[in-house]
DNA sequence: CTGTTAGCGCATTCAG
DNA sequence: CTGAATGCGCTAACAG
């Protein structure tokens, strides 16, 4: 089948391109019944016009790309979600580019962006990203960038996250008013800005009750699970051992829940648990998991929406700022006497 | 700053243009100097290539899109994590769009994608899908296309699922051999092919066991998580309540298990239950979730790779065929009696 | 080994 | 209201 394409159109009409093209763009000074004609014809022949034609004469794209560690994860996922939702409102395009938690993929695919393939970025760091010259480039480009969960806090631009330092701070004096003393911390990538302000949270919701931060307590994880999971069973392990630990993300937290399971400890029993968590189990575990759950769907539509604020306009409207969502300390208690005594 | 392209280049190295584009493309006709003092410069300037510009003129976009239901799913992220891998080593780059089980939705997207913005498509059916018509269209404008789990039968392509039929014949034995005779099925979509397999297997059990099927015990449940909810808690307080229930797909075991917690039914010593399910938490479950599991990196990453397989190639080489893998069926029994007798 | 020329399909100026 | 001409940035055929 012969390509359909403006200029098919033309010579079947007896018309020139640029009026066939004018056309179907509505333009108003063409006459209503040559739209039609044109209209018709498109229809029937199944026109489609080539986006890349297009892009390249227009100079945009109408596509964005979102820049993530993993998807595999509750949170990336209901945030793609809703970044999704407004890309389809908006009519754009979304590529996905996964890093893995590697600084080298993540500057690689930065890089590349530069080339024009996107309108705009939708970001989280790895967790591995100190060095970030290559954000500074893009950013030479014109291209706009929004951050959102794990920002880069040195690039002038909309960043979107929940109040991570409040919720650090809630989540450990939650842990201290259930009774805990000897709190421990599951950190999980120091270059990450939002682990930093959690972590700043626990550390100064300690000393506001008098409690002194052990460094033992802290354990810093990294990307490899196995690694973290004998981390973790050494800390459950250790002479002295924490009486309640903060999980600083999901995946640490279900890796302390399989720890416990190993070693026979019981949550909250033996050690009370709290996280950063988007489980849609965190109900249902054994015993149910205490979250700080983040609006991960609306995170990624305010991200989304504040980028697609900027596409149009002439100057970079993302002019440095923050919108900070609000987490959801959601405390589950176990039902698990109640139907005892039922059973 | 000035658009740096090839124009630019050769302007500076009083180079013609094709010159550079040929040396950058590595052509074995271009003096190793010249492809030196071209590949520096490049660097110097920070040339990237424009892709709309060799989109256009390749007639090829090195872009795929993946076309699914959604994406807060652990099946679909898993899916899409190993698709993402084998297009990031070919070079490829990724397009997401998401129905959420709308077959309007799904139809334009398919119809949109006829414009040549990608080279194939993987595709997992929206539930609400029964009018094929989009399918067949995209054919016929030879966009080659891989199904993956929620396969249409009725195209000829590569089909990539699991063993959904025995898969269901063996969650239902399970269920049998654990002493259940009232088995309740939680059925997704009538038309999805694999949630037919997975009844039809389910219902083979039963025959073969010369237990009778009560229709009573199908639920047809929908894309409206209040109303399954209900449905799923009617067939609980039935009169005649099924000792144990196959849910075909992980929310509605989700589901569930909520139901069952609300109306204060054990499990299993009430209803025994077994789900196609991707949860991490399956073990953490309170009691643990068996589960049928789905290798669902393997299956995006078969499916991306039988796509690429035919992406360079001359006539469809998608020949019609099925690529079925295995499920695992994970049985998890419950560790409280053991925990408890330790507290 | 390198340059010239000719489009890919589209949108947009400039003429009528 | 419509047509002719131009070029977005790139690749590829054809010369030399």
């Amino acid at each position: 089948m012969d390509q359909v394409n403006l200029k098919r159109l033309a010579k079947e009409l007896n018309l020139a391109v640029s009026t066939v093209s004018r056309a179907l763009s509505d333009s108003y000074d063409i006459s209503i019944e040559t739209k039609e004609k044109v209209l018709s014809l498109a229809k029937k022949l199944n026109y489609h016009p080539n986006p890349y034609a297009r892009s390249l004469r227009k100079r945009n794209s109408n596509t964005i790309a979102i820049v993530i560690p993993e998807i595999a994860n509750n949170f990336f996922s209901l945030a793609i979600g809703g970044i999704e939702e407004i890309a389809q409102a908006n009519g754009y395009h979304v590529l996905i580019y996964l890093t893995h938690e590697n600084h080298q993929k993540e500057a690689a695919f930065i890089r590349h962006l530069m080339s024009g393939r996107v309108d705009g970025v939708l970001m989280s760091l790895s967790s591995e990203t100190d060095d970030i010259s290559h954000l500074h480039e893009l950013k030479e480009y014109n291209i706009p960038i929004v951050f959102f969960d794990r920002i880069c806090e040195s690039i002038n631009t909309v960043k979107v996250t929940t109040n991570d330092y409040e919720s650090g701070y809630q989540a450990t004096k939650h842990l201290i008013e259930k009774g805990c003393r000897e709190i421990g911390y599951l950190a999980f990538s120091k270059n990450l800005s939002i682990d930093q302000k959690r972590m700043q949270g626990y550390m100064d919701a300690l000393k506001d009750q008098n409690i002194p931060v052990n460094d033992d307590f802290i354990i810093h994880c990294g990307n490899n699970s196995e690694e973290n999971y004998s981390k973790i069973k050494s800390l459950l392990l250790s002479e002295r051992r924490p009486d309640g630990i903060f999980a600083s993300v999901e995946v640490l937290a279900i890796l302390l829940y399989e720890a416990c399971k190993e070693l026979s400890l019981r949550i909250p029993a033996d050690v009370k648990v709290i996280s950063f968590s988007n489980l849609r189990t965190a109900s249902l575990l054994d015993p149910p998991l205490t979250t700080i759950t983040q609006p991960a769907f609306e995170i990624g539509k305010q991200a989304a929406t504040a980028l697609f604020g900027a596409l149009g306009k002439t100057a970079s409207e993302l002019r440095d700022r923050k919108i900070v969502l609000t987490s959801t300390l959601i405390e589950r208690e176990s039902t698990r006497q109640l139907t005892r005594d039922k059973g």
